[in-house]
RNA sequence: GGGCCAAUAGCUCAGCUGGAUAGAGCACCGCCCUUCUAAGGCGGUGGUCGAGGGUUCGAAUCCUUCUUGGCCCGCCA
């Protein structure tokens, strides 16, 4: 619809450049929005106030005239001028209630789009070390990546969602010892406790796991117990393979699934690391100096330059990621999403560095600021008015698992997802918990159950009706079933948007805001009527509210329930 | 010292990429249950949009300088 008024709103402007209103070499911006007030109609345009200065007249006499040329649309009942100079669009009945049909036609795919054109994109988020459970920050990071790979899904990418970790190095070496060391019965008050080493108790489940010979599932092998406290390579596999299946299975019950888990040291084992750097050294971005190697990041805007080879001959952590997005670009992503913590906002440059040294050297033309990142801020949990504090090395912090079981995977999600990644976020345990008209989630789910409930109580009644029979929707015309409609209609572009900017708390916002406009209309209007034509006009309109919020839930990873 | 993020009602936060009188929820005050789910609804109180300067028809939004808070600045990952 705003495309069709932005064309009424051309083709008036093509009618006063020829009649000379407006010069011919005007720059036009067309920007056509919705009105927060009703009584500037449905739509409003700012052209005049743009354009007025090239009119060389005042913006409310060039308002004036282009309403005089806009061809007539049977879309549009009415226009108005207002304010400064804005134009007023209001609409016509029929094209107002328009958009229950589309919604019912369109079902699960109202909103979505092929903007994506199929084009393949990677969203990588949660890459956890194997080395504990997940914490709330994990939580947020998995609520974010999910709804974006959602979001991404719905407007026509093509979607892959990759999970990365490093299954070696220092830190999978100091769980193998803490391990160990619980297997010989120390713990951490102990003096030969090893030096930063994982404190936590699970790091005692899982030693105990070990001595008792357990067996483990893990990606492509079975892993078992070997009950020797003394084989550290085994306590190291096995640890590993533990703390994986216990991420796993922390996400699948969080409703997060992955396409692919990638490991850090197949890129060791595939000599991707030793061919990112001979192709960083031949980049001749890289020089040695104090026994190092270095590659000098300043020129591609770091404050200082980076070391990539130790002088103990290893790598730092920043080459094998380098390695893996020269990965991810050859497997075709043109476009890829890191979702992490912004703890890590550091590696952003380096990262982007190193490919760039590499891209231009080797002419492979990946753009400057590829990989996309979303950073996700802190997460502060709340209980009883205090705050529950995290130390992931202390071993003392909120898992993931602690809160699902506590407030509920969809509760869980929806306090993780609804704020802007940008912004800290306040876990509110007690809030999430309360099943009150304090909560968000319930008070979104109860208005797609209420729906349900009314619906299912037309067959006791004996009443007939079905989504795509015939119905009358001109009756619709109270302020609460026009603002719905109106609400209705703008979901697509709100999914658009999101989409775009990697932005999931715009749905959770809409979905409130939405419900709302639902619980009003339900107070204020009854359904359950004897006059059948209003009553199958009003649960029509229901039933499409009922859709756009499954669609909006969906897009949050929340369930829509039929009853609460 | 440098970088990233934030600052909007007493609290938790939106604000659609620069538009009209800055919005929700909670809290507080007053209403509405013989009714399709009160897990709900209606109304009211409450703001120098952290501060100053700038850009223009128009700024919470863009630029700039400050202030305050969080995070980062390792040959850890």
């Amino acid at each position: 619809m705003k495309q069709h008024i932005a064309d009424l709103i051309n083709a008036a402007l093509d009618t006063l450049t020829d009649n000379g209103t407006l010069p011919a070499d005007a720059q036009r911006r067309i920007m056509v929005e919705n009105t927060r007030d009703k009584a500037h109609g449905d739509f409003a345009s700012n052209v005049a106030m743009t354009l007025a200065k090239a009119a060389k007249t005042n913006p409310r006499q060039l308002s004036q005239a282009i309403c005089d040329a806009l061809p007539a649309s049977e879309n549009i009942a009415k226009t108005e001028i207002a304010g400064p100079g804005f134009i007023n669009f209001f609409l016509a009945s029929d094209a107002a209630t328009a958009v229950v049909g589309r919604i019912l036609k369109a079902g699960n795919k109202y909103g979505h789009s092929d903007a994506g054109a199929n084009r393949k994109v990677q969203v990588e988020f949660v890459s956890a070390n194997p080395t504990g459970p997940l914490h709330v920050g994990h939580g947020r990071g998995a609520a974010v990546g999910d709804s974006i790979c959602r979001l991404l899904s719905a407007t026509g990418w093509d979607v892959t969602a990759e999970f990365y970790y490093n299954d070696a190095g220092a830190q999978i070496n100091n769980l193998a010892l803490s391990t160990q060391a619980r297997c010989k019965g120390l713990g951490p008050e102990d003096a030969s406790w090893p030096e930063d080493g994982y404190r936590g108790d699970y790091i005692k489940e899982l030693a105990d796991s070990y001595m008792a010979g357990d067996s483990i599932e893990a990606e492509d092998k079975q892993v078992t117990g070997l009950k020797d406290a003394d084989n550290q390579n085994a306590i190291r596999d096995f640890a590993v393979a533990y703390l994986r299946r216990e991420q796993d299975q922390d996400l699948k019950a969080f409703g997060v699934n992955f396409d692919v888990y990638f490991l850090e040291s197949s890129l060791y084992s595939e000599g991707m690391v030793e061919q990112t750097v001979q192709q960083l050294i031949d980049s001749g971005y890289t020089y040695e100096q104090d026994g190092a190697l270095w590659l000098k990041t300043t020129e591609f805007g770091d404050d200082k330059d980076r070391v990539m080879r130790k002088t103990d001959g290893g790598y730092t952590y920043f080459v094998p990621d380098v390695a893996y997005h020269l990965n991810k670009w050859n497997r075709g992503f043109e476009r890829v999403v890191n979702e992490q913590g912004a703890d890590h906002h550091s590696t952003i440059t380096r990262v982007r560095a190193g490919v760039q040294a590499v891209s231009q050297s080797t002419g492979m033309a990946i753009p400057e600021k590829w990989p996309d990142y979303v950073l996700h801020q802190m997460v502060m949990v709340m209980r009883g008015g205090e705050e529950v504090k995290i130390s992931k090395r202390a071993g003392s912090y909120v898992t993931l698992q602690d809160l699902i079981e506590e407030v509920g995977r969809d509760a869980t999600r929806y306090f993780l997802v609804a704020r802007a990644t940008t912004s800290q976020l306040t876990f509110d345990i007690d809030l999430a918990i309360s099943q009150s008209n304090d909560n968000p989630v319930y008070y979104i789910q109860y208005a797609h159950a209420r729906v349900c409930s009314v619906i299912g109580k037309l067959a006791e009644r004996g009443w007939e009706w079905n989504q795509n029979m015939a119905v009358d929707l001109a009756l619709l015309d109270t302020d609460a079933e026009k603002a719905l409609m109106k609400r209705l209609a703008t979901f697509p572009e709100v999914v658009q948007r999101a989409a775009e900017n990697c932005e999931p708390h715009q749905i959770a916002n809409y979905l409130v805001d939405l419900a709302g406009d639902f619980h009003s209309y339900y107070n204020s209007n009854k359904m359950l009527i004897e006059d059948a034509e209003l009553r199958n006009a009003r649960i029509t309109l229901s039933a499409a509210c009922r859709q756009v919020l499954a669609n909006g839930l969906d897009l949050l990873g929340v369930r829509a329930p039929e009853h609460m």
